[in-house]
DNA sequence: CTGAAAGCGCTTACAG
DNA sequence: CTGAAAGCGCTTACAG
């Protein structure tokens, strides 16, 4: 039941002047005369006519879209996606929008949907790769597409020798060591991946550990067990760190899913949050605001992760070279 | 330093036969001699040639693409956007991709925003609309544009005379009912909004109702108070009614995030969950299983809730029709 | 300031 | 089974 749909020849025939004036005066082209433009407007809309995105791409060879995929944990379900993602989802997807771009999306896991051609298909004017770097055959993927000439910028460096955009980790891990030794916390312990591949949570350890370091103190360093998630990791971790050290007073987990763990793993073994442990996060999911107490954690600037990596995919901010770091705060809440 | 992108007249004078022929090779088109469409695959594969989408498409009139808007409360910031959009955009990902198609998305949340032009524009195929019904200008928007010929399919009947799809409230509030009876709950309670434009509380609701009714039951119904998000609404609520009624054992809250709040209003009450109250929620979101205790819960079946979305969309399933329900299930974790 | 025409890179009906 | 050619709906250099 679809009526065709009206060309710029629909327009141009009712505003009585010839399809080219008809395309100038929709792209507001100088050199239009005002009345003449008015008139096409005016016959656009009541035609409910629409510029063909697929015609105008294909001539002007730009689609003035985004590629955004978002690597998941193989038969992940993808309401277990670590919420961060979705958030630097939206983030993305705002600044995209703020450029009048469009965001064309894929959740990839395996072999199965690995897609790396977005851009050379036309579809996007540039790629962006966000999601979990605990999946090797996706970024191994990746990184075989990079070498061969597609080019895509990503979050957290997964190794490779990718464009990569990141947070200050380091200063992350300082603010909360400051902040863990403020409030009177000495026996302190970083609960995170110590042999990842990628460095940001090596990142977050060093400056953690260098901010402590200035006061003298040596942190734990305990290594989550394996488990099926990162919470369930924080929870396991939570409960070997405190039996090997009842005397910790303060921990520093290197995200806040792990974090949410270790707070039910140290409930778990019997002890208060904040009173006898503290414990900070890193990433200012939703979700940690709604725990029990809520969590303190360091939050990076997510419109200004979303902002740069758009730029910087789009290689138009000189500023937005590989390298740079979002800026964090730490959002001091229940939990320390 | 980008290469000239190939064209199918590149592969053809490589493979030695002519564009036409490569076009046929390469979309598996019958009659094409074997041999012949492996030299053009060959030659492709060597060049790196992908076959343009905005041609392909011009030509074909068929984006193979799904827009999906996602409607957000004004000045929300991203990550404050319900978990459960999150996850259903997640699915309806999973759906789009296994059937080949693109997904590209949109957050929308004022006039500075508003598009429902995606299919008109031949970008997508079909158009989807989900998110927060609380955006009464959104709604407006798009009951205007469906007015003006722009189809789409949305989640949750959010008024208007939309194509929707939505979960088995009924039932979900059915089984809510009858677990906390089993579970010996008498003094019940219902949390959710009373007077809301949309349909799905009020079902969850009658369902909840007349699932007692058989048992002769009747709950408390509580409508949380303004506040912020629904998270502060269900904090406030839960105060407001252990105040008004302090021997209410049990109670079901119309989602999960009103649910996460109930359970920390129920805490801040000084009572126990589930000791004191028994909690159930509605909506099966990540930060549920978080919660301590992990919060009960009613689930839909969002991968049936994505493939019936974008089939309903894409018109090409006679069974998705108006008014098909998504099955719902009881998760049964700590609360209840 | 406006119009006629070429061409973006495909797909497919029409010949052979 | 394969090729030459038309045409999808735009944008813009070229004339006027």
């Amino acid at each position: 039941m679809k009526t065709l749909r009206p060309t710029s020849f629909d327009v141009a025939e009712r505003a009585g002047v010839s399809q080219s004036t008809v395309s100038r005066a929709l792209r507001s082209s100088p050199g239009v005369n005002a009345e003449t433009r008015a008139r096409v407007a005016q016959a656009a809309a009541e035609l409910g006519y629409v510029v063909d995105r697929h015609a105008s791409s294909l001539r002007l060879k730009s689609s003035e879209t985004i590629a955004l995929v978002t690597i998941c944990r193989p038969g992940e379900d993808r309401s277990a996606i670590n919420p961060f993602y979705f958030a630097l989802l939206g983030s993305i997807a705002a600044a995209t929008s703020a450029r009048g771009f469009n965001l064309l999306v894929s959740f990839q896991e395996s072999e199965a949907n690995f897609r790396a051609d977005f851009v050379r298909s036309g579809l996007a004017d540039a790629m962006i790769v966000i999601g979990t770097t605990s999946n090797r055959a996706a970024w191994d993927y990746f990184a075989a597409a990079q070498a061969s000439g597609h080019d895509f910028t990503c979050w957290g460096s997964p190794g490779g020798d990718f464009h990569w955009m990141r947070s200050d980790n380091e200063v992350g891990g300082r603010l909360a060591a400051d902040h863990l030794v403020a409030t009177g916390r000495r026996r302190l312990a970083f609960v995170g991946p110590q042999r990842s591949p990628q460095r940001q949570f090596d990142e977050r350890r060093d400056g953690f550990t260098a901010a402590l370091a200035a006061h003298g103190l040596a942190p734990v360093l305990a290594e989550p067990p394996p488990a099926e998630d990162r919470h369930a990791q924080g929870i396991a971790a939570a409960r070997a760190l405190l039996a090997a050290h009842p005397d910790i007073e303060g921990i520093f987990a290197a995200s806040d899913m792990l974090a949410l763990g270790v707070l039910q793993g140290i409930k778990d073994m019997g002890r208060s949050v904040p009173g006898d442990v503290a414990l900070i996060g890193f990433d200012g999911i939703r979700a940690g605001t709604l725990a029990d107490p809520a969590l303190t954690t360091i939050e990076p600037d997510l419109d200004a992760a979303g902002e740069a990596l758009v730029a910087m995919a789009l290689e138009d901010d000189a500023h937005a070279r590989d390298g740079t770091r979002i800026p964090v705060r730490l959002a001091v809440r229940g939990t320390a």
